[in-house]
RNA sequence: GCCUAUGUAGCUCAGGGGUAGAGCACUUCCUUGGUAAGGAAGAGGUCGCGGGUUCAAAUCCCGCCAUCGGCUCCA
């Protein structure tokens, strides 16, 4: 007999050899039918594995992530049986799950699938669920795994396998398909009730750009027809919040192939937005002890090179700009510390003036790979909310602190659901970085005390650092669930080294500051596109471009709205007419499409009182109001949300 | 940069070897209407760009550019 310990604390007492499932049917048939995954001791289980060992178990359903894992991952296995039936000889790389389904990488020898084979597979797919096969985990030796994917023509697998340590490498088999896989799994394939395949697309093998290419065939399955259904709506949902489609229709950004491929054009109202936001950072920053300097968009290659991101991106970057001067070369800044540094420079430093924290909205340039540019969110010139904090190593972890305030306030104030992450140095790899040990330690352990102190959950990452030192990221993903680093804060003991940044102390030597980058919006670009998916273009009423839109009943009142829009105007409220010869109940549809927080209407009624008739996007009629009264309200509103 | 797909009117899209279509938007006219689409007429396009095949190319082929979804990258 084995103990088994449940999540509530109760222990209960089974035969050696009990599944996962067996328990949860002890428990109840119906809590059974819904678990999908389990772990014993944290260790992924599969339900239809026998337990031979006392253990801590835990159950996961659909509604789990690892339920979810275990179910996507079959359902891979289930797509590369029906690539297998499908097309003979089909080399296999790896199928796992992912955040929304699965995929599975293949070599298809030549034979390129397009989308028109997805009804195919996905039939076949269908089929072999219907058979539902069971799913049998088994361990296998490193030589007859070798020899079995080997026989087999599997040369990927093999790789993988090679890799692998003995006696810790296990197969799962459904029907005529067996794959390398540490699991878990759902016991059955039958289970798959629906299934969706998604896309193709190229993935390096390995994640390594210098091997082959492999084609990547993304799916999503559910336990129940329906689920699909809703899924499919969610994503033409989604669809609908796209940044690049609500900057197009509320106008506020546009590329144009004749300036350049990922330089975005501001529109007027988009110029507007993005100064609003500005003017609100400022406003904080100032509060911080921030002092705002203005830098030029070119600097000396020199700069670069003595920064050394000349060395590490200079060849993957816009080339330098020469001038008449023989030998003169600048480049387009690709970001401002360089400038800051030299700021810094231009006045010996006591401790005294310490911190120094300097502020600039600086727009950058990038050479970002064309394939990789997206909307708003990944472009070749943007503007970083950004700033330099120069500080006494003693005062390093109270200044990270301080941003870490003026970030989490920020995204408060917008209501984003955030994930931190930690990027730290690979350790295997510490030729990728520049600066010494001892400095790496510290700045690593200064990040990570932070995020302890301030009760911040962050999730560390290996490998992720910059070159030039550990970060804190603020991630928040956009209308489809990718992720996009907003906010960062970065310490680096590098620059100040290079650019030989010193200060007096109190002991009259001369010491190293310690350097903060930091940029709460990340960039203006990325936190704007975010900002609309997050809001499906319905900013609150401080950011607004167009505040409200006077709509006259008719045109014998077009005069008196656009004298109502002139006098909100003065009174600083954004207002707009629309004058156009139609009815009144169009008008109110059309604006109300535009996202328009208010909409007045006059007539009659109102021309001769200096009254409007408001109207709340989405809420419906709210009464009359004098135009002064509702100016007074509207700016009562704004200054509740501003009062940062 | 790599792989898949796409590119037709301002927008959303249909069509497809015999020189171009719809809806919405736009302009004009009728209508002057009180809280989510009033009616009519009109204008608008070298079918992404450049080559090739053909009697004839928006359509087929090649190259390029841009965009989408991924991969790699992201100071």
């Amino acid at each position: 007999m084995i103990n088994i310990k449940f999540p509530d604390g109760n222990v209960r007492q089974y035969e050696d050899g009990v599944t996962p499932l067996d328990i949860a049917k002890s428990i109840s048939e119906g809590f059974a039918r819904n678990v999908l995954a389990a772990s014993l001791n944290d260790e992924e289980w599969d339900i239809s594995r026998p337990i031979c060992m006392d253990g801590d178990i835990k159950f996961f359903k659909w509604e789990d992530a690892e339920g979810k894992h275990a179910f996507w991952h079959t359902s891979a296995h289930l797509l590369a049986e029906a690539l297998q039936e499908l097309y003979p000889g089909v080399q296999f790389g790896i199928g796992p799950a992912v955040e929304n389904g699965f995929y599975y990488d293949i070599d298809t020898g030549g034979n390129p699938l397009t989308d028109a084979d997805f009804a195919k597979i996905e039939k076949k797919m269908t089929e072999l669920a219907q058979k539902n096969e069971a799913v049998v985990r088994a361990d296998i030796s490193k030589a007859d795994a070798l020899k079995f994917f080997g026989d087999k023509g599997q040369t990927l697998k093999c790789e993988l396998i090679n890799d692998l340590e003995d006696g810790h490498i296990t197969t799962y088999t459904q029907g005529n398909f067996t794959d390398l896989c540490r699991g878990p799994h759902i016991p059955s394939t039958g289970m798959i009730k629906a299934i969706k395949v998604m896309s193709l697309a190229g993935a390096y093998w390995r994640g390594d750009e210098t091997r082959p290419q492999l084609t990547r065939v993304y799916g999503i399955t559910f336990p129940k027809k329906k689920m699909l259904e809703e899924y499919l709506v969610l994503l033409e949902e989604a669809k609908k919040r796209d940044h690049r489609k609500i900057g197009k229709e509320m106008e506020l950004f546009a590329f144009s192939p004749n300036v350049g491929q990922g330089l975005p054009l501001w529109l007027p109202k988009g110029a507007a937005l993005r100064n609003r936001l500005q003017d609100m950072l400022a406003k904080i920053q100032k509060r911080y002890g921030y002092q705002q300097v203005i830098t030029p968009h070119i600097g000396n290659k020199l700069l670069y090179v003595t920064s050394g991101h000349y060395a590490k991106y200079g060849k993957d970057s816009f080339r330098p700009i020469t001038t008449p001067e023989e030998g003169e070369e600048y480049m387009l800044k690709p970001m401002n510390c360089p400038h800051h540094c030299e700021i810094y420079k231009t006045a010996p430093r006591s401790y005294r003036d310490l911190p120094i924290r300097y502020a600039e909205f600086g727009t950058v340039y990038r050479y970002e790979q064309s394939g990789e540019l997206h909307g708003l969110t990944r472009v070749r010139s943007f503007t970083q909310d950004d700033a330099h904090l120069f500080c006494t190593p003693d005062q390093l972890k109270q200044e990270f602190l301080g941003v870490m305030d003026i970030i989490s306030f920020i995204f408060r104030v917008f209501g984003f659901d955030y994930e931190a992450q930690i990027s730290l140095r690979d350790p295997n790899n510490k030729e990728k970085y520049v600066g010494t040990e001892e400095n790496w330690e510290k700045a690593e352990r200064a990040i990570i005390e932070a995020c302890e102190e301030k009760g911040l959950v962050a999730k560390q990452v290996t490998g992720e650092a910059a070159f030039y030192g550990p970060k804190l990221d603020f991630m928040v993903k956009d209308a489809l669930g990718r992720r996009w680093q907003l906010g960062t804060i970065q310490v680096d003991y590098n620059l100040p080294e290079r650019f030989q940044l010193e200060y007096t102390g109190a002991d009259n030597q001369k010491h190293r500051p310690v350097m903060i980058h930091r940029a709460p919006f990340g960039s203006l670009e990325r936190f704007v596109a975010v900002l609309l998916e997050h809001t499906a273009g319905k900013l609150p009423l401080w950011l607004v471009p167009d505040q409200c839109v006077v709509l006259p009943i008719s045109e014998k009142f077009n005069d008196y709205a656009h004298h109502v829009a002139d006098e909100l105007n003065k009174l600083d409220v954004r207002a707009i007419v629309d004058d156009r010869n139609e009815k009144i109940g169009r008008k109110i549809r059309d604006n109300e499409l535009k996202r328009i927080p208010y909409l007045l209407i006059v007539g009659e009624k109102e021309a001769g009182c200096e009254e409007v008739s408001i109207r709340k996007q989405g809420e419906g009629d709210q009464g009359s109001k004098k135009i002064t009264t509702f100016a007074a309200d509207i700016n009562r509103e704004v200054a509740e949300m501003t009062n940062f």
